[in-house]
DNA sequence: AGAACATAATCTAAGCATCGAAATAAGTTC
DNA sequence: GAACTTATTTCGATGCTTAGATTATGTTCT
């Protein structure tokens, strides 16, 4: 309850400071004058904000618009070049470490992959430290431009006083990632969970814009959500939240890699899927066999669909957020064909209000979003900290 | 994302000033002193703001704690009779009204039973119109020192331009009881569904007294969750969260009055548990029957455990917690005799790093705290709004 | 009882942020 | 080239918090 948050009255220019530069971020070149009408901020503030940030070279101005008679409006946007985020997406088949300019244009990339049984912590983290090190001189970048690494990773993350990472699949059980790299950069460092971070992504520059209450489900060989509450990513006391896939929609059901039974996972992973039709899943290949198993249209299919929809709908009912995104390879796959369906299934197991207040759509930015939504827990902090970032709670 | 709030320096006061108005009134009395080194702001503001705050008869001073050789410090509380709040509890089988102080001691309260079959909104509203005047005559409190009127009604309420109610179970769809209730009175009203006040009263006063992120479950008749995120009762978009009830376990299943099937409601709402054993639900004396049945130990006790920990464990899961609380006469009952049973099944369905995180209590106000908690929605109205609260837009 | 001491609360001048109004800049139009 | 229009900057006023000095109100020691 209590939060015991003083405001003086610096932290009022802090503020009004980093709203102006998140409208610029956002919503594209603004002129002052349209900066003022925005924000409500007078023409007067506006104008030394604005003059602070264009001396510190974090906005700049890009052209005018013609006027009418009268004098032209000078845009201003920020600077893509004021500095640089890496993105890092550990997955279970590689590391993939891509740098962004402010923009999230991506400048340079490089990818390492993992055999099947190497996730020893030492080896991912090496992966990263050296990633770094390429996509930096590959693109011509000092590091001093650097303002930070964000990691996406699948599993747990904890935050306390290190970042401790739990995932089963990788046999991680309390990797102290952020220590491990730390040790090798000094670069801010924001680890969190892959899905989580691909759903700020899709929430920022994807099917998400605009969306204050919003949830993005992402479905791959894992199933994990993001939940937006009231426009900000929801981590609940540890930051695990999201743990959507491993929520139980069959009691006593099928039983889930996790050790429990009847997990939504349990049904509608890629190998669940496969699984259920089938297929065997020691291959490799999944993609191509989802393919063709979500083609043949067999009762697998169908049954999927009324899995998801039921999990979806627990969403709706439980959350009643504005929108769902369905994101991840596997969702994607499903959500190309049978979107009509999973729409008509979630229709008839969610309460009407929560549906209708809802819409359900597909994810824009692809499956391989995950680098990209690291990168933007970078620009969260720049966004909200400009004055001399320094040292992150997150690293 | 965007969201345009401009601050301008007495922002910084109100926000100042609501945050000791805060801490004054959930953690008792305190000194100017102490108020200072709690807030971080300097002594002098405290002493100006203060100052304001006992000219304007919103807090009191309430004697003063002995010294040892200094000057003694006066202690300052919150004036409980500043004002008044009422609450109103609508519920299946009665309309209870009833008027606090601004400590929220009951100080009068009347009981209007509503007969199975009548249900009108007229009807309801009458008797809330009426029940104000009713307590306001035996309590001697005039009209204009009453905040706000906060009411708990069942089922979803829609926020808009109008307040509508959905509620199933009274054949309510889209009843504009705001509309109903602001023709009779002038009285600020604050609308929300019953567990989510409820919920709002065990958080403050209760069980969850000092968590930010946490989960109040309610089990009666019907289900329901209010969730907690960071502080804040979560809405979603249409307000409508919290609809735990009808979120599916077993998919396929039992089914439930909202026209679905699995609902956990369907499993372990009060009639839901009776049916299953076999046990009448034409009459009356549930509460008698189930307390047997609990007694009884027959597999159907064994099954709602089971259940109910698969429920507790989704909400675990998906929204990690720190603290579960479980109230609701049904869910009382349940805990009572149940709770490590519970506790087990709990951990059994949930992952490890979210369940270690969280604690499963039982709610400690009972189950008849639905008008308080309707009060305390009054009470969040003054304590953010201090400064001539007018017109809210929840009425 | 009175002087010395200790702590709480208030007062005062200074710094910082926003704001409205006036002034200035930079175009278009007749 | 003068008149007009609109954008941006400058300037004085207002209001808020703060640090430090001052005042208030106790206890304790002699």
């Amino acid at each position: 309850m209590a939060r015991p948050e003083r405001r003086t009255v610096r932290d009022v220019r802090r503020g009004n400071r980093a709203m102006l530069l998140r409208m610029l971020y956002f919503d594209g070149p603004a002129s002052r004058n349209d900066l003022s009408a925005l924000t409500g901020l007078s023409a007067a503030t506006v104008s030394t904000m604005t003059g602070g940030l264009l001396g510190d070279d974090i906005i700049v101005e890009a052209g005018q618009v013609d006027s009418d008679g009268g004098r032209p409006r000078v845009l201003l946007r920020v600077n893509p070049r004021y500095g640089y985020a890496i993105g890092v997406d550990v997955s279970e088949t590689h590391v993939r470490v891509e740098l962004f300019d402010l923009d999230l244009n991506q400048l340079a990339k490089v990818e390492y992959a993992l055999r099947p049984a190497r996730h020893d912590p030492e080896l991912v983290a090496m992966h990263i430290l050296a990633g770094i090190g390429v996509v930096l001189s590959d693109a011509g970048v000092p590091a001093e431009r650097v303002l930070g690494v964000g990691v996406g990773v699948p599993g747990i993350v904890e935050r306390g006083a290190d970042v401790l990472i739990h995932a089963k699949a990788f046999g991680w059980n309390g990797v102290p990632l952020g220590a491990l790299l730390r040790a090798g950069t000094s670069l801010p460092l924001h680890v969190d969970n892959g899905a989580k971070a691909m759903g700020q992504a899709e929430l920022w520059f994807g099917s998400g814009r605009g969306a204050a209450n919003a949830v993005i489900v992402l479905i791959g060989a894992g199933v994990g959500a993001t939940v937006v509450a009231d426009g900000a990513t929801f981590h609940g006391v540890s930051s695990s939240a999201g743990e959507w896939g491993h929520t139980k929609i069959v009691a006593g059901g099928r039983p889930c890699r996790c050790g429990g039974r009847g997990c939504l996972e349990a049904y509608i992973g890629a190998e669940a899927i496969l699984d259920r039709a089938g297929v065997s899943t020691r291959k490799a290949g999944w993609q191509e066999e989802l393919t063709r198993v979500l083609a043949s249209r067999t009762p697998v299919v169908e049954e999927t669909v009324g899995y998801l929809g039921v999990g979806l709908a627990n969403l709706i009912n439980l959350l009643n957020p504005e929108r769902i995104i369905i994101g991840g390879w596997v969702g994607l796959l499903l959500g190309e064909t049978l979107l009509p369906e999973i729409r008509a299934v979630v229709a008839e197991n969610s309460l009407a209000q929560p549906y209708a207040a809802s819409s359900l759509v597909l994810g824009r930015l692809g499956p391989d979003a995950v680098a990209l939504g690291a990168a933007t827990l970078v620009i969260e902090e720049f966004l909200n900290a400009t004055p001399a970032a320094g040292i992150t709670a997150t690293g």
